[in-house]
RNA sequence: GGGCGAAUAGCUCAGCUGGUUAGAGCACCUCGUUUACACCGAGGGGGUCGGGGGUUCGAAUCCCUCUUCGCCCA
């Protein structure tokens, strides 16, 4: 006896699904069963934090396409784990010992510090994998790794060591974004940009020596006085005059097409920059003469003698027309300084103090430092001129304080030969990447072949296998590590005489030398890490046990698909293409598709320092695992990136409230609906942390939830009248299907077309489609349709038993046709029907129906089961049904009263429409007095049109006529546009003659058609007037 | 500054290679508790497809341009 309660409840369904998937490991991969393979690596969530949405998307996206292969009979493998994240996992540990114990890492130690981190780890770590699993994620869960684990860290040890030994590492000056908080390099990735009240600075150098007629000092403007002490050089532009042309050309071409609104702003450019020409121009001429005879001016405040050089960065029409050069603490200073081969003066201090090339300023933290730069500029005279200013400021993201530029050793992998064949196996399509147009951005960053600068000063990572030792000679470092293959070496500079003591690199592919020094010269540790991508650029290979030659790593790599967001294609995907290709000789994966990301209301990303995420854990609790997984899949669209408007529901009453910028940052929100405050993410003191939490969700899952819902009750009707021997005729013979009644023919028709499709999108990564696909056709199609029309059949003893069959057939591919996106609820109603009904078994199954959805065998249901005219024949039913239906609404027709109702369909479709005359009775409840082509309505009958058929619904007593003649009316004002149009068409020559002949005579039909039903109609509606009159 | 993309119903999005009376979900309005489901059913209203040009017999769809927005790179 079945008695499903009327609600499905995703939680206890989670858990009981969980713990049928875990007992027998339906999710573990075994290399040696035989089959074809289907491997996915996951991009390894990093253990700063919980799960965000963004992982949700795309953990949803690579279990749908794994649990599709594995139902596809694909032996497959989904190999989990979390990545290190270096800098970000440190900074949110140190963060939290400054809080809460109030100590540094300085205080604490490397390796204190780095114990404190894996405890973190430790923690995060099982957090987010058993997020994983809350998400319904088929992982591989024997097979978990880490990227900063033994397995991960030699295939990183041994990685580094190769590119070494070919010379692919090389040591070099770089200027880094300095966190000088956290003392360490950031990458740009880990880099805002803020704007900041500014000032712009004009300060007086003085020339040294100036010959007569030449100026005595230069002006230059600056926004960061302070880094003056680094200066090396001023510069000027080489050919002022031709630059300054350029740019007026430049200008009048803008001018001349420019929307007059805009052309005054432009004149006006022009004229002051006219004005330039002779108040400037002359001037910096000069300066580029001086410059040519080696002229020089004196650093302000420090008396340094620095050259007038002259380049092209140096713009006339900006400012006074000359620039500072301090290459150690500007990017573009830096070119200028390379290009024009000058001195780099690093003034900063790791910790954003000034050294000891500041001279008096030594000592000083930046901010005083340009106080008092200012200051002493005043008293000296130096200072011209103070203009405020906005500036974009690059902040770290990571610790949130201003990054200072800063001049660095670091260690790079040299990328012109890597990049080669990372770029030919995409452009030759061996990779291919989707949706394709991202394979542009893929190209042209690695085609840049920039080499990768791989140093991070930090503490948590893999720390770079390089020792320095100084003053040895080669034959002393021959002498102690020829013998192993394991170690290799490189002088430590240019310096091509290496008979003599000098100091060198050496590298090692284990994890120590095994010697302390060389001849008493100590051998010292890099202490920098590798950037945490080194690691995860290994991922695919690494995972699987390379350099070992394990079972693992032959039979599932290359993988099959990475799944990943767009905004890591160049940091991590081309990467992994590189160094996969560099280790193992073979791509890492067939197939990269990429998804979109997930905004805010206001096209923001979501963040947790912005406070307008939604927990996926939210959502999972308050409206189930499958809900969440369904709305990422109807999201995961190809064309754009995904907004979702965010609303707190309130615990108390579970209004919902919008999240806007206002209330987002807020600790309390008071609910307008109950008047009752609930806490949010930002609550802290102790009144605010007692209020009950209002969770961020979205009205977008809801439909998810809803769906799961509709399946679990369709199920509930079906099992209800399967319970008294509703199968015991056996299965019908599905070979015989043209037998069949034309409502299962439909219904196979249609499993044949869905599956096909369904198949078919999930294998081109259109994830949005399947599943809109799906909820189209359960909804619409089987429970509206279908169900509705059974239920007569079902009462009738001789249909009974074919009904319930075609019923439980439809159910069962539906469920395991969407098992890939919701796995819970299909799964929780498998259990159902297997109680009693577990002996299903369709064509496409390849053995016993399994005691679990997630292995039971994919649909695939014969293609000649699709058959156009029956699906045709449906449609036009069901449009009559419609018609009927909307004229009993309109006209107030109690739900259940019987309407008499005469069906005029055009001959070629009257033979076809008979057998579904009692199918229109029951789901229209009326009786269909007549239905030919020539059958004559009830006078006083409502006229309506529906699928070429006329339409006729006797209402002896019209209750209301006016509805009626509105209706009319307005169905008339739309066809004359449409028949306007048709014949504006058709009359036109050209269309005619240019047009398909198909086309042409497809208009003429619709015309005529649309003709006839306004002249009908038009008898209808005059007649209607005059009844009223 | 360069590249990629987006702009379609109040909101969030589909609409593939040009030929539909431009679709869906949510929201909205009307009606309804009929034994699968009110997390429901039936019906309805709502769009000059961002602006301007062009190609074409025909443009939401192709091209150009402008505007606004997003992302990546500099």
């Amino acid at each position: 006896m079945h008695e499903l309660p009327k609600h499905y409840d995703h939680a206890a369904a989670q858990t009981r699904c969980q713990t049928l998937w875990d007992s027998k490991r339906y999710w573990h991969a075994d290399p040696d069963q035989q089959g074809e393979v289907f491997s996915v690596v996951i991009p390894p969530p990093n253990v700063t934090g919980a799960l965000h949405l963004g992982h949700a998307l795309n953990n949803t996206l690579q279990d749908i396409l794994v649990r599709t292969k594995r139902m596809q009979g694909f032996v497959t493998l989904w190999m989990p784990g979390t990545d290190h994240a270096g800098i970000a996992t440190q900074a949110v540990v140190e963060r939290r010992l400054l809080e809460e114990e109030g100590v540094s890492r300085h205080d604490l130690g490397r390796e204190k510090l780095v114990e404190r981190i894996w405890d973190w780890k430790e923690q995060y770590e099982k957090r987010i994998l058993g997020q994983l699993r809350d998400i319904g994620a088929s992982c591989d869960w024997d097979r978990t790794r880490f990227t900063l684990d033994a397995q991960c860290e030699k295939a990183v040890r041994e990685t580094f060591f190769r590119l070494f030994k070919k010379g692919l590492v090389r040591r070099g000056k770089r200027l880094v974004n300095w966190d000088t908080f956290l003392q360490t390099a950031v990458s740009d990735d880990e880099v805002f940009h803020e704007e900041v009240k500014g000032y712009f600075w004009h300060i007086r150098y003085t020339v040294i020596d100036p010959q007569p007629g030449e100026p005595t000092e230069v002006t230059v403007a600056t926004t960061r006085p302070e880094t003056l002490l680094g200066d090396t050089a001023v510069a000027v532009h080489p050919n002022p005059v031709a630059a300054m042309q350029s740019v007026l050309v430049e200008l009048h071409e803008k001018l001349d097409q420019a929307p007059d609104k805009e052309k005054a702003e432009i004149e006006l450019t022009i004229n002051s920059l006219q004005s330039r020409c002779k108040s400037v121009l002359p001037g910096l001429k000069k300066l580029a003469d001086m410059a040519a005879d080696g002229r020089h001016v004196r650093v302000p405040l420090l008396d340094r003698s620095i050259p007038i050089v002259t380049d092209e960065w140096a713009k006339p029409d900006m400012g006074s027309g000359c620039v500072k050069i301090t290459p150690a603490h500007d990017p573009n200073d830096y070119e200028v300084g390379i290009r024009q081969d000058l001195p780099m003066i690093n003034i900063l201090n790791p910790d954003g103090t000034l050294n000891q090339a500041a001279g008096q300023y030594e000592g000083l933290p930046m901010k005083k430092a340009r106080t008092r730069v200012v200051a002493d500029l005043e008293t000296a005279g130096l200072l011209l001129q103070v203009e405020d200013r906005v500036i974009e400021l690059a902040h770290s993201d990571r610790s949130k304080t201003p990054i200072e530029p800063y001049l660095a050793d670091q260690w790079f992998i040299s990328m012109a030969d890597l990049a080669e064949p990372a770029l030919r196996v995409v452009r030759e399509k061996k990779i291919q990447i989707h949706p394709e147009r991202y394979a542009k951005s893929y190209l042209d960053w690695l085609g840049e072949k920039r080499d990768w600068p791989v140093s991070r000063q930090l503490w948590w990572g893999h720390q770079i296998p390089i020792w320095h030792v100084s003053d040895v000679t080669r034959q002393e470092i021959e002498d102690t590590f020829s013998n192993d293959t394991a170690v290799a070496w490189t002088p430590d500079g240019d310096d091509s005489d290496d008979r003599h003591p000098r100091g060198w690199f050496v590298c090692s592919a284990n994890e120590n030398l095994g010697v302390d020094a060389i001849n008493g010269k100590p051998l010292v540790r890099d202490p920098d890490v590798l950037d945490t991508w080194f690691s995860s650029a290994l991922w695919p290979h690494s995972t699987l046990g390379w350099p070992t030659e394990t079972e693992l790593l032959k039979r599932f790599y290359p993988t099959s698909t990475l799944v990943t967001s767009r905004d890591i294609i160049t940091l991590w995907v081309a990467r992994m293409v590189i160094l996969g290709i560099f280790n193992t000789g073979e791509i890492p994966f067939h197939h990269v598709s990429i998804h979109p990301k997930i905004l805010d209301r206001y096209g923001e990303t979501m963040s947790k320092s912005k406070g307008n995420g939604v927990d996926p854990l939210d959502v999972i609790s308050l409206l189930g695992a499958d809900a969440l997984r369904f709305g990422m899949a109807t999201m995961a669209t190809e064309t754009q990136d995904v907004r979702m408007p965010v609303e707190f529901q309130c615990p108390t009453c579970t209004a919902r409230i919008d999240q806007t910028t206002q209330n987002r940052t807020k600790p309390r929100i008071t609910c307008p609906k109950c008047n009752q405050a609930f806490r949010t993410q930002w609550a802290t003191d102790e009144a605010d942390l007692a209020l009950p939490r209002g969770a961020a969700v979205s009205e977008r899952f809801e439909a998810g939830r809803n769906f799961s819902n509709k399946l679990w009750n369709a199920t509930r009707f079906v099992l209800m009248h399967l319970q008294d021997s509703g199968l015991s005729a056996g299965l019908p013979k599905l070979d015989t299907i043209t037998e069949f009644p034309l409502e299962d023919r439909w219904l196979l028709s249609r499993l044949s077309t869905v599956s096909a499709a369904v198949s078919s999108n999930i294998e081109h990564y259109h994830f949005a489609e399947a599943a809109r696909l799906l909820y189209a056709f359960a909804w619409d199609e089987f429970c509206s349709a279908y169900l509705e029309l059974c239920k007569p059949r079902l009462n009738d003893p001789s249909q009974k038993g074919q009904a319930c069959h075609m019923l439980l057939l439809g159910l069962d591919t539906i469920l395991r046709l969407l098992h890939p996106i919701m796995p819970f609820v299909t799964e929780e109603i498998w259990q159902n029907l297997a109680q009693d009904h577990g002996h299903r078994c369709y064509p496409w199954d390849t053995k016993a129906i399994p005691p679990s959805i997630m292995v039971a065998t994919w649909p695939r249901p014969p293609e000649n089961w699709q058959d156009r005219a029956t699906e045709k024949q449906f449609q036009i039913f069901l449009e009559i049904v419609g018609a009927i239906r909307e004229i009993r609404s309109r006209q107030n027709v109690p739900p259940r009263k019987s309407v008499d109702v005469t069906v005029c369909p055009p001959t070629h479709n009257q033979a076809m429409l008979i057998p579904m005359q009692s199918a229109i009775e029951a789901m229209a409840v009326c009786r269909v007095v007549g239905l030919a082509s020539d059958a004559h309505p009830a006078p006083g009958s409502a006229e309506i049109s529906a699928a070429d058929c006329d339409i006729f619904i006797d209402l002896a007593d019209l209750i209301d006529i006016d509805a009626e003649i509105i209706r009319l009316q307005r169905e008339l004002d739309k066809l004359e546009k449409v028949i306007k149009a048709k014949q504006g068409k058709l009359t036109n020559e050209q269309f005619v003659s240019h047009a398909p002949p198909a086309i042409v005579e497809k208009e003429r039909q619709q015309l005529a058609e649309f003709e006839e039903t306004r002249t009908k109609q038009g008898v209808i509606l005059a007649d209607l007037q005059a009844r009223k009159l």
